[in-house]
DNA sequence: GATGTTGATCTGCTATTATATATCGCTGTA
DNA sequence: TACAGCGATATATAATAGCAGATCAACATC
C-alpha cells in the first residue's frame, strides 16, 4: 500500500471533492475508470504518471518536482491558495442563501395569513437553523446549486399560490442533504495560516 | 513521446547535473537501472509514480501536486532555490580556486628561478585564463574535486622539487576538462529572477 | 420498501513498464 | 593507440498497471 505520498493521495481526493465530482464523474472527465480512481486514492496501485496527470488536469492540478528544502513554503503556498477557493465559495453560498432567505419570509408571511398551523412554524424554524448550519459549512460545489432549486421551489410555490406545504418539504430536505453531504466532506474549516510563512513546522 | 511534463523532465535532469551524478550513480543510489533512467530523462516511458519517486528522493526533490494558479509562484520558489544552491556552490569553487592560484604563484616564482622556459610561462598564462573562465561558469558538482586534486598535484610538486613540468600540464588538463564538462551542463548562467514576484509570464 | 448514487472490490485480458544485460558511438584521458 | 566513462539503444523476460464491466454495501431520496 501508499506508493504515492499520503499528501498527495489526500490533495488529489479532495480537490475532487472541492470541485463537488463523483469518482464516476472523474472517471468521465478523465478517462480513468472509476475502480481504478478508487484504487488510486487508496494508494492501492503504483500507478504511472500519464494516470496521475490526467487526473490532475481535470482537477486543475499540476505535477511539479520541487527541492525538498521549498517543500514548506510550497506548502503554504498552495494553502492559501485553497483557503481563499474555499472562501470564494463560501462568499456565493452566503449569498445564495440570503436569496433563499427571502424567499422563505414571503413564503412565511403567507402562510401567516392562511391558518394558524403550529407544525409549520416549527418546519420553517428548523430550515432556518439549517441554513445559518450551511453559512458554517465547508463549501460544497453542490451546495449552491442545491440552495438554488430550493429557492425555486419555494418562489414557484408562492406564484401558483399552491403546493406551499410539499414546496417547504422540499426544500429542508435540499438543505439537509447540503449538510450530510458537508459532514463527510474534507476538511473542518481550518483557518487560513499567514501565507508566506516560510517557517518549516507542519507534516500531516 | 514526451508522456511527461516537459519542465518535470528537464527538473529531473537538470538536478542529477547539479549534484554531478551521472545516470549510472543515479542509478546506483536509486536502484533504477541506468537504461531507464535515459528513457525516462528523454520523455520514452511513461513511468511509474514509485520509479519517479525513487529518482526524486535522492535528488532531494520531492513531487507535489499544486494548483495551477498556484505554478507561477512554485516556479518562483523553486528558481530562487536553485539559483542560491548555485552561488552556494560558486562560492566554494571561488575558494577553491584562490587556493590553487596561490599553489600556482609559487610554482611560477619557482620555475622563474630556474631558467627563463617562455613556453612554460604561456602555459601558466593558460592556466590563469581557464581558471578565470571557470569561476564564471556555472558550477558543476566535481569541479570542486578537480580543482581540488590540481592544486595537490602543484603543491606536491613543489614540495619534492621535481615533476613541477608534469604537474603543470596536469593541472591544465584537469582544469581544462572542468570547463568542457561544464560546457555542456545545464543552464547558461541565468540571472537570479527576483524571487516571490507572483506575476504570470514564463512557460518553457 | 424500491430506487439511485456513492466508493470499494472482483474478474479476466491486454499493454507496457521495469528489469538485467550487453552494446553502441562519442569524447577525453593515459 | 588503447582505455574509460558518458548517454542512448537493443533484446528478452517478468511483473503489473490499465481497462471493461459487474457487483457490493451504505446511504439518501422518492
Amino acid at each position: 500500500m501508499a506508493y504515492l505520498n499520503d499528501r498527495i493521495l489526500r490533495s488529489l481526493r479532495e480537490a475532487r471533492q472541492r470541485k463537488g465530482l463523483s469518482q464516476r464523474e472523474l472517471s468521465a472527465k478523465s478517462g480513468v475508470p472509476q475502480s481504478h480512481i478508487s484504487k488510486i486514492e487508496n494508494g492501492d496501485v503504483d500507478l504511472r504518471v500519464s494516470s496521475l496527470v490526467a487526473l490532475a488536469r481535470v482537477l486543475d492540478l499540476e505535477l511539479e518536482l520541487v527541492p525538498k528544502k521549498t517543500v514548506p513554503a510550497v506548502k503554504s503556498i498552495v494553502r492559501s491558495s485553497v483557503n481563499t477557493d474555499y472562501s470564494d465559495a463560501q462568499k456565493r453560498i452566503k449569498r445564495q442563501l440570503s436569496v433563499f432567505d427571502e424567499a422563505l419570509t414571503k413564503v412565511a408571511t403567507k402562510v401567516a395569513q392562511f391558518s394558524g398551523v403550529a407544525a409549520l412554524q416549527r418546519e420553517l424554524e428548523s430550515i432556518r437553523r439549517l441554513s445559518s448550519q450551511i453559512e458554517r459549512l465547508q463549501p460544497n460545489a453542490n451546495a449552491l446549486g442545491k440552495i438554488a432549486s430550493a429557492t425555486k421551489a419555494l418562489e414557484k410555490a408562492l406564484k401558483q399560490d399552491s403546493g406551499v406545504f410539499e414546496a417547504i418539504k422540499r426544500s429542508e430536505e435540499q438543505l439537509r442533504s447540503i449538510s450530510n453531504i458537508a459532514a463527510h466532506s474534507p476538511a473542518p474549516a481550518t483557518q487560513a495560516r499567514s501565507a508566506y510563512s516560510l517557517d518549516e513546522a507542519d507534516d500531516e
